[in-house]
Formats: C-alpha cells, sequence, structure tokens
DNA sequence: TAGTTTTGCTAAACAGTGTTCATTAAATTT
DNA sequence: AAATTTAATGAACACTGTTTAGCAAAACTA
C-alpha cells in the first residue's frame, strides 16, 4: 500500500510546513503579532487549511515551542561536554540557559513566559518538553549536592531557586522591566555579575 | 467660573470611572480577554466614549497598573512597620512582595509579566510608577549591606538577584511552568520554603 | 472504463477585536 | 434667540481566530 504511505508522509510534510512557517513568522514578528493568516499566506495555502492540521493557534504555537526545547536541550547537553565536576557543571548550564534566552527572546517568550502553549497542555497531560530540560538541571544540582559543593539539601528548593533567579532576570529583560534602573546601568554587565554572584552564593 | 471647574471634575470622575471599571473587569477575566467593548457596556458608555479619556488600551491598562503599583507599594511599607533590623525588613519585604503575588495575580501580572503597560511608556519617558517600589528595596538592601548583614556588596546586583527571583518565581507559577515538577509536589510550600533559602544564603 | 466514495482544500461567513471619524445633540456663550 | 463649543456616539475600517458548506481531484470499486 505505497499510496497509504505517501499520503501519511505527505501530511506529515504539510504539519512541518507549517510548523516551520509558523516558527519563522513568529520569531520575527512576535508571538501576538503572529496571525494564521500570515502563516497562511506564507505557505500559500489558505488559513483554513492549518485547522487541519493543528487544532488551534494553541496547539499550533505548543508545537513551535516544542522545537525551542529542543533546541535548549542541545545547548544545555553541549555546556558541560567535557565537564566532570558538579559544580562547573552548574554554572556552565547557568550561562548557556540565559545565553539561550539572549540569543532567542521570542522563542524563550514562547517557552517560559507567553500563556499559549500551557492553554493547549491538557489537565492529565503533563509538560514533557519541559521535564527533560529540568531533569538535566536537576541532575547537576543533584550531584553538587551529593559532592557536598553547593549549600542546598533538597533537590526541588535548589532547582526552584536557582531556575526562578535565571528566569526572573530572564524575562524581566525580555518584558522589559529593566527599566527601574538608572538610565545609564550597563543592564547586560549587571545580569552576569548577578549570575556570578548567585553562583558565589550557593558554593558550600 | 465654576462651569469649568465642574466640567473638570465631570471629566476627572469619567476617567476615575473608567479606569476602576477597567481594573474590575480586567482582574475578573484577565488582560487579554478585557475588551473596550466590554468596559464601555458597563459604564454604559459607547466604547469609542473611553478614547476621549484614554489614548489606546495600553495608556488604559497603564494606568491600571499603576493602581496596583500604590497597592504594593502601600504593603511593602506597611510590612516593616515597627522593625528596625534590615535583615528582618529584607524578609519581610519579600514575603510582601510574594503574598501581593499570590493575592493579585492579575494584577501582578499586568504589573510584572504583560507587555501591555510597558508599550504604553514613552522611550524617554521613565517608570515611575515601578521606581518608587524598586527604591524601597533598593534601602533596606543598602542598610543590609552596610549593616553587614548581607553578603552582598553592590545594592544593583543585590537587587537585580533579590528581585530576579522572587519575580521568577511568581511569574513561573502565575504563567503555569511549574507543571514541570512532580504532580504531587506542593509548589506554594515549596515557594515559602526556596525564600526561606534564599534568605538564608544572603545572609552574612 | 464508468461510477462512486473519499480526501484535501478553500471561499465565505461568524463573531469578535482595537480604533477612527463624521455626525448629532446638548450645554454654553454671545 | 442665534451661534458656538463640547461630549458622546453609530457606523465603519481593518483586523483577528475559527467554522462550515461545498467543490474539485484523487482513489477505490464495479
Amino acid at each position: 500500500m505505497g499510496i497509504l504511505e505517501r499520503k501519511e508522509r505527505n501530511k506529515q510534510e504539510m504539519r512541518l510546513m507549517i510548523l516551520e512557517t509558523a516558527k519563522e513568522v513568529f520569531i520575527r514578528k512576535g508571538f501576538e503579532k503572529t496571525s494564521i493568516r500570515a502563516i497562511a499566506e506564507k505557505i500559500e495555502y489558505s488559513p483554513a487549511t492549518i485547522y487541519l492540521y493543528y487544532k488551534d493557534k494553541n496547539e499550533l504555537f505548543f508545537a513551535v515551542h516544542e522545537l525551542g526545547f529542543d533546541k535548549l536541550l542541545e545547548e544545555m547537553v553541549a555546556a558541560i561536554e567535557g565537564i566532570t565536576d558538579p559544580f562547573e557543571e552548574l554554572r556552565r548550564r547557568g550561562y548557556a540557559y540565559m545565553k539561550f534566552a539572549f540569543e532567542n527572546p521570542e522563542m524563550y517568550d514562547l517557552m517560559f513566559i507567553s500563556n499559549a502553549p500551557m492553554n493547549a497542555l491538557k489537565e492529565e497531560e503533563n509538560w514533557n518538553s519541559g521535564h527533560k530540560c529540568f531533569a538535566l538541571v536537576c541532575e547537576t544540582l543533584q550531584r553538587g549536592i551529593e559532592a557536598k559543593q553547593l549549600k542546598f539539601k533538597e533537590v526541588e528548593i535548589a532547582a526552584m531557586l536557582i531556575w526562578s533567579f535565571i528566569h526572573g532576570m530572564v524575562s524581566l529583560k525580555i518584558r522589559n522591566r529593566f527599566k527601574i534602573f538608572n538610565e545609564q546601568t550597563e543592564i547586560q554587565q549587571l545580569m552576569t555579575a548577578s549570575l556570578e554572584q548567585m553562583i558565589e552564593l550557593v558554593k558550600a
């Protein structure tokens, strides 16, 4: 039955085309300003067609946000290449996370700030994309705690504290709240210094 | 010229009515889902009338977000009533900030997560509402540093670190990213424990 | 091969959004 | 009483996400 296979292949190709176009438009124009119609025009299909492949806009952008997690995961793995010291791992992963956010602000926004992808997540499902990244950080923290290099006792608390801090910093930057600082303050520099300070604070 | 005065008064009353109604609708339905038309219906005026008092939706919600800052400021001041120890001040203000976010999640969202109010802020203007709150925290931190109760040397770094951490935690909660944790994890409890851990970490 | 069914797609519409503007009705001034 | 200023609006514009009836082309069946 080669026909069915070809059809399935075409379907997947179409899904991919929509997905990549959505990603491209979304990164260029931002999530809020990206319309289904704009994506449809770019792939030269009618807007209604998109709804044959994705349930709604939230579901489409959930798929896009998963692409972001693939990339982040990759970079979080690459960040500790050749490293064995858990503490150094933590530092590198902290910087890698921040770097990702700086280089892909729109994608970071969709992944960790925007409501869209979480609205597509049904109550009983769990957030697999998130889980994988989170597990990596937890492993690093766990080893750091076991090696007594960190002033933490519980991984959960450590994970929440570290993640919240970096996410807070990055999201305040992305959503423009660092206007609160003095005009001449070099924000990016201050962010790096804060991350360094945080690393210093958790060192046992 | 009593007529002109009455007119000015009426104008201010109208602005206030729009503002308070906007606040009410927004807190109930969330920012994105609050429409100018819904506010107009509630005050029994046409949607166009709102545009005679506020330039656009962003400007109206900028005004609403300022109400939030008035309240937060109040609570940040009240939080340290009768306290003189800078370290205890920091703890109380940390909890007060978190409590505010918990009790007014929609308002917190508008104040610190949503794009809307910052879009209403012209490039040359500065964010006064934010500044006042920020100054309070900086004072507390400054005194803590001077009293050598904190492991910080620079207020800017301290402020960014502490604020980013609490904001990160609160915003990850509000935007549903703590789904990343185990299902049975008691998030609110973990958040308190993390805040306590953080306070412990910065203690000199 | 001819007829039937299935598939993939779309035009058009629905119900909503923020925003603008000519027009009206009322209040104020002359 | 007439002219002017002001406040408010109805109706429209240009969008948005989403649904649905209908239409060709492809696939299947006789």
